[in-house]
DNA sequence: CATAAGGGCAACCTCCTGGTTGCCCTTATC
DNA sequence: GATAAGGGCAACCAGGAGGTTGCCCTTATG
């Protein structure tokens, strides 16, 4: 994993954040201004959980005329998954282990 | 979903707490001061993050004896699941939206 | 060209988080 | 029964997170 498993569960571990992604995740990007529309949010506010966001690699940022457009960036919810699936792989083993040893 | 999914990322979004859930995921129950052994935490910073991890549903404890017995509870992983699968698919429309388009 | 819109930067504030320490209670154990 | 082991509770602390405001710069637009 290139950025740290926690930082990226940290990074969706907020409200905002989180609205953000899921917006975005629609393929469309937007600018700051776009996304701080419809928030109670001020436009500085945003812009920081947005670098949050852009540090985690769930989205991406390029400045086009004299707007940062952001765009969603799905390649960390992988990572995500992938720690999910180990998790509960373990667990899965560990109940099947327990049953073969209970019908023994 | 019962407990809010950026709080359940939240639980996850600290090495420490994930570490812990890791261990618990093989599924056999421990104490708090088996879960500090082999840690530089204090005991007590151990059984903050278990209680975080507690609210959040990741783990469910139980008092045996003198010791508190702390056991991995899977259900919510399925939620962070459900919210992966939403943002995926989200994308993935817009996506194939998008290939019908340039092809057309 | 004057003005408005979009943003960046930095300072500042408050509250939460992660962590510690000290003390006391309860349950095992010798 | 004395002592050790496991924990809970509360106070405390430093640093980070989320948010705001003020100011300035750049790019569109009338």
């Amino acid at each position: 994993m290139s950025v740290e498993t926690a930082s990226l569960f940290a990074a969706l571990g907020d409200r905002t954040r989180l609205s953000l992604l899921t917006k975005l995740s629609d393929g469309q990007s937007r600018s700051i201004a776009g996304l701080s529309a419809g928030t109670d949010l001020t436009r500085q506010a945003v812009t920081k959980h947005l670098r949050i966001l852009e540090e985690a690699g769930l989205v991406i940022s390029s400045k086009v005329g004299r707007e940062s457009q952001f765009a969603f960036r799905p390649e960390p919810i992988d990572d995500i998954r992938a720690y999910l699936d180990s998790v509960s792989q373990q667990w899965d083993d560990a109940l099947s282990r327990l049953r073969t040893f209970v019908e023994r």
